[in-house]
RNA sequence: CGCGGGAUGGAGAAGUCAGGUAUCUCGUCAGGCUCAUAACCUGAAGACCGUAGGUUCAAAUCCUACUCCCGCAACCA
C-alpha cells in the first residue's frame, strides 16, 4: 500500500494558496501511483486546537468547537471545488482521533518517556505565552507589545526527546531518501545537532489552555501541538483499532509519505515526529519519507497575511476553472522549490499548453477524421519513418513522464507529454493530411496518419489523468472510448484505438481563456 | 564567522550532486500553412550562466574569496 498524506492545516483562517498546492500535489501524486498500478491510500484533514483557535473564538464569541466547524467546512468545500479527492480525513477534534493520543501518552507516560519538571521563565500575561531571547529587542528587553512580563514557574510535562535523538542523527545521516529533495536534509541534520540533549514540552495547563486534548493521566492539563497534530498520521487509519477506520497494518505497510511544507519540516516533522514514532517502536523501515514543497511566493517575497497579498484559491478557480489552476500549481514550480505566483502565467500556461497545444491538436485531429473518413480510424496502409518516429515519440516520451511523475516532479512530467504533443503538431503539419484527402488514392495514407494522431490523443489522455481527470475524461468521450480512463500505465501499448473504431465531432475540451487579468 | 535557499538571453525557469558544442516556455522579428480553439509549423535575433581568482585539455557545473536577493517571531503550505 502506498500510504500519501499532507499536513493538516490548522483551522484558524481560510483557505490559501499554498494550503491549495499541497492538497493539489497530493492529488496528483495519488491519482498518479494509482494510474501505475499502485493501492493508494489518502489522508489529509484540519489540524482543529490550540491557543490561536481557543483566542479566535473567543474574540469572534463563539464557542472553539463551533469556530472549527465553520473554518473546516471552508476548507473541505475548497477540496471539493478544485478535485482534490481523499480516502480519510482527518479532524483532531475527533473523539477517534483524541483516543489514540491518549492512549499514546499513557503508554508512553507508563514506560517513563513522559515526565514533569518544572519550568522557570518570563511569561506575557497579554500574549499568554512564555517569551524566549528571541523575543527580546537589541537592548534586551522585552518589548511594550508584551505588556506586562513577569518571570514565573509553571509545571509542565517533557517528551523524553534526548532518548532518541542519536538514533535520528544516525538514522538520517545513513538514509538518502528519507527528505526529498536531498538539499534539504543538511538543514535537519544541523538543526538537530543543536538539540541534542533538549526535552520536549508537551503539555499547556489548563489555566492558559483548555481547547486540546486533555492529560490521561493529570486532567490538569492539555497536551499542545505536537502529541496532538502529528499523530493524526497514525490515528485516523487505526493505529487505535477502530471499526469505523481502517487496519493500520494494512495500510502502513512500509514507508508512508507525508507531504509537508518546509516550514514545518524543522523541528516538528523532521524530529520531533522521528522522535515520536521510534519511541513508538517503529523500526527504520517503517519511518516515513518526507516530500518537502516549497511556497508560493508573490513577487519574490513571502505571501502572508500581513502584508495582504493573500491568494483565495476558491476565487482562482471560479474565474479560471478548477483545471487551469490545479494545472498552473503543478506546471509552474519544481518540487521543493519556491516559485512566483503569477495570474498572467496560469492564463498562459493554460493557453498554450492545454489550449494551443493539446486541446487544438485533439480538436484538429478528430476534426480531420470525422470530416475525411467519416470518422472512422483505421491503421491504413505501411508504416513511413515518420510513423515510427511518432511512435517512438510516445514511448520515448512516457518513459521521461513516468520517470518524473515516480521522483514527484509533475512540472518535468507535463513537460514530456507536451514534447509528445509538440512532436504530433509537427507530424500533422508535415504529413498535411488535408492534402492528402484531396485525391482518393491517399485513402490509404491518410488513415494511417489520422490513426497515428488519434492514437497519440488517446496516449496523451491518460498521462494527463492524473493531473486533470475531468479533461481526460472529456479527451476520452470525444474519442468514443470512456474505458480509456480505467486502463493503467502498463497498458499503454500502440493499439488503444480498435481497427474501426468510430469517435465523436469533437469541440475544445479547452477553451481558452480570455479573462483580463486584473492588476 | 548563526542556519538554509537563490543569482542562467527582455520575463519565468531547467541544467550544478556524477565537468565536455547553453535547454525549455513566454515575449520580439521574419516567413509558411489553412485540418483546427485568430490555433499550428519553420526560421532568426537575443546570455561571455552575479563578481574576482584558481583547478583542468575542457567549468553554468569543481575549489577559494566576495557582492546582492529571499526565508529562519507571529499569521503560515
Amino acid at each position: 500500500m502506498f500510504f500519501l498524506t499532507t499536513a493538516i492545516d490548522y483551522t484558524n483562517g481560510s483557505p490559501h494558496i499554498g494550503h491549495a498546492y499541497e492538497k493539489i500535489l497530493a492529488d496528483v501524486i495519488t491519482r498518479y501511483r494509482r494510474l501505475a498500478g499502485e493501492e493508494v491510500y489518502f489522508l489529509t484533514g484540519v489540524d482543529q486546537h490550540g491557543q490561536k483557535v481557543q483566542q479566535t473564538a473567543e474574540k469572534e464569541g463563539i464557542s472553539p468547537a463551533q469556530y472549527v466547524k465553520t473554518v473546516t467546512a471552508r476548507f473541505s468545500a475548497l477540496w471539493k471545488k478544485i478535485g482534490v479527492e481523499y480516502d480519510g480525513w482527518a479532524e483532531t477534534t475527533d473523539l477517534r482521533h483524541i483516543t489514540c493520543v491518549q492512549s499514546i501518552l499513557s503508554d508512553l507516560h507508563s514506560r517513563d518517556q513522559i515526565y514533569k519538571k518544572t519550568y522557570r521563565g518570563f511569561y506575557s500575561v497579554r500574549q499568554e505565552q512564555f517569551l524566549t531571547d528571541r523575543d527580546r529587542d537589541e537592548a534586551g528587553n522585552f518589548g511594550t507589545e508584551w505588556g506586562e512580563v513577569t518571570e514565573i514557574e509553571e509545571e509542565n510535562y517533557y517528551f523524553k526527546l534526548s532518548d532518541h535523538t542519536p538514533w535520528l542523527r544516525e538514522f538520517l545521516q545513513k538514509s538518502d531518501d528519507t527528505i526529498l529533495p536531498a538539499f534539504r536534509k543538511s538543514e535537519l541534520i544541523n538543526a538537530l545537532e543543536k538539540n541534542l540533549g533538549v526535552d520536549l514540552c508537551i503539555s499547556r495547563p489548563k489555566e492558559r489552555l483548555t481547547w486540546g486534548i486533555e492529560l490521561p493521566f493529570d486532567t490538569d492539563f492539555v497536551t499542545y501541538v505536537w502529541f496532538d497534530a502529528l499523530i493524526n498520521y497514525i490515528s485516523f487509519v487505526g493505529y487505535t483499532p477502530d471499526p469505523t477506520l481502517p487496519d493500520f497494518e494494512s495500510i502502513w505497510t512500509d514507508r508512508p509519505v507525508h507531504i509537508i511544507g518546509k516550514d514545518i519540516l524543522v523541528p516538528a516533522h523532521g524530529i520531533y515526529w522521528f522522535a515520536m514514532l521510534h519511541a513508538l517502536g517503529f523500526s527504520d523501515e517503517k519511518m516515513p519519507q518526507l516530500l518537502v514543497h516549497g511556497w508560493w511566493n508573490r513577487s519574490g517575497e513571502k505571501m502572508s497575511k500581513s502584508l495582504g497579498n493573500i491568494i483565495d484559491p476558491a476565487e482562482l478557480a471560479d474565474t479560471f476553472g478548477s483545471d487551469a489552476l490545479r494545472y498552473y500549481l503543478v506546471r509552474d514550480i519544481h518540487t521543493g522549490k519556491d516559485s512566483n505566483f503569477d495570474a498572467e502565467r496560469l492564463v498562459m500556461l493554460f493557453n498554450t499548453e492545454l489550449a494551443n497545444e493539446l486541446g487544438n491538436l485533439c480538436n484538429r485531429a478528430l476534426n480531420m477524421s470525422v470530416r475525411f473518413t467519416e470518422g472512422v480510424i483505421t491503421p491504413g496502409g505501411l508504416l513511413t519513418a515518420d510513423d515510427t518516429a511518432l511512435q517512438q515519440s510516445l514511448i520515448d516520451n512516457t518513459a521521461a513522464y513516468r520517470k518524473a511523475m515516480d521522483n514527484h516532479e509533475i512540472s518535468m512530467g507535463l513537460e514530456a507529454l507536451n514534447r509528445h504533443v509538440v512532436h504530433c503538431n509537427q507530424y500533422a503539419e508535415r504529413m498535411k493530411p488535408w492534402e492528402l484527402n484531396k485525391n482518393v488514392e491517399n485513402k490509404n495514407r491518410l488513415a494511417t496518419v489520422l490513426q497515428h494522431l488519434a492514437e497519440s490523443v488517446a496516449h496523451c489522455a491518460v498521462l494527463l489523468s492524473p493531473i486533470l481527470p475531468d479533461a481526460a475524461v472529456k479527451l476520452a468521450a470525444q474519442l468514443n472510448l470512456a474505458k480509456l480512463t480505467d486502463l493503467k500505465l502498463d497498458d499503454l501499448k500502440w493499439g488503444l484505438i480498435p481497427n474501426g473504431h468510430e469517435i465523436e465531432k469533437p469541440f475544445p475540451v479547452f477553451p481558452r481563456i480570455e479573462v483580463k487579468v486584473a492588476e
